[in-house]
DNA sequence: ACAATAGTGTCTGTGAGACAGTATCGA
DNA sequence: TCGATACTGTCTCACAGACACTATTGT
């Protein structure tokens, strides 16, 4: 077959070299939340091999005709029956042998939520999956599937970060909270201790006083709050 | 062939679903240098279909052999002749019509060099290359081919961002450099003046006088600077 | 009354913004 | 001397850190 140089079919041809055809794209997801004043992180335990028995992060592979976002969101409502929460691209990791099996590209997606809306019991998995302390993984506590450990170190420092600079610790609550749990869970991410004054100075302009209590303390009640119901016109 | 449930051949098989078949990963470089006063980008002319005569951001394909970041590098060697420069991973674009011909996963590191080091005329590439003002390909002004446009927006977002709170401007400039320089490249990054005293104030306690001086302005000649050789034990 | 938790007032220090002033070059 | 650029001193203000104080609950 005779071919034109610089055509679209010879193009096409140079792609299918042998050597981009074994690759796969797989999305892997951190599910974090905030539980009995612990970061956590959604994992599952393998039933099969390679690292049977060990703990892994939940991911689905990249179909051909879905984006990496598309992967992402269904693949939290495939594994957590969760949809609409706060989502963000991480970080991409490329090991050569990450995966014994074959050569997979993991696009790591990061999603934050409160406790609650996680529903990884009912559904139709198998597998095992619970909330692990991210504290026992990187600890090394838990037996860890593939480069999942290091994945899940770096996506506490990138929180870590951006509690300071941004709004993410919101994305940990429903749409009501009180201050004291906001606080303790940003002290949580940020690893450090803060001064009620403060943090409440700097918060205070982004929440709104629903007039609720929460009454459940025993002590004095705090006041519920809602995330910027009143955006500034 | 008799399969044994959950055995390891059982996977390999799975994971060979032509779904999966045809995906490609490529690294896109975002060579990044400050000439004239203006953020420009290196870019190359497309000799091909499609997008043939657009402007494309230099790219390799990743191979099975090699991680992401070593494609990158081995990008840099090879379009730009470029070694021991700043490098950092960006964002994983997989839109599915990103490139018309194959899926490609696009994931992007952005790189950022004096325009001195850059050698993109040498080297045995043949298709045209050229650094492009930032602004002039967001503003529509270059045919700019793929989705390549919105990934030079978005390294032009984060850039404006990271120069605020991090050392990167120091990356634009070779071992040596004037303050008056330094903070021309910040405020061009960052789109805003700012005032002398305080960029001193920032940045003078990274940088030590080497006692030389420019005097090439025609006026007062300015120090020349050194970045943290004194790193404080 | 008391312990425990929720919430406030205010002093201090740090660092950026603003601007006036001094220093050094070529012409 | 003058214009232009390099560099410095210092006032102000916003904001985080620190800490003492008041307020409201259950027992």
């Amino acid at each position: 077959m005779k071919k034109e140089p610089g055509s679209e079919r010879e193009y096409l041809e140079s792609y299918n070299h042998d050597q981009f055809k074994k690759m796969s794209v797989a999305t892997d997801l951190l599910i974090l939340t905030i539980e009995d004043d612990r970061l956590k992180v959604l994992m599952t335990k393998r039933s099969e091999y390679p690292f049977k028995g060990h703990w892994a992060l939940p991911g689905v592979f990249v179909g051909m005709e879905e984006t990496l976002e598309e992967a992402a969101v269904r693949g939290l409502k495939e594994e957590v029956n969760l949809e609409n929460i706060y989502l963000e691209q991480l970080y991409t990791f490329g090991g050569v042998n990450r995966d014994p099996r074959l050569r997979v590209i993991s696009v790591t997606y990061m999603a934050l939520t409160p406790p609650e809306k996680l529903d990884f019991k009912a559904g139709n998995r198998v597998t095992e999956a619970k909330l692990i302390p991210v504290e026992e993984v990187i600890g090394g506590e838990i037996e860890t599937a593939f480069d999942h450990r290091e994945i899940i170190r770096y996506a506490k420092w990138r929180l870590k970060n951006k509690v300071e600079y941004t709004d993410i610790v919101f994305h940990f609550f429903p749409d009501m909270f009180t201050l004291p749990k906001l606080q303790k869970a940003y002290e949580i991410i940020a690893e450090k201790k803060v001064y009620k004054t403060n943090f409440r100075k700097k918060f205070m302009p982004v929440v709104t006083d629903t007039g609720l209590e929460d009454r459940s303390g025993g002590k004095r009640p705090s006041r519920y709050y809602c995330y910027r119901p009143e955006e500034k016109s």
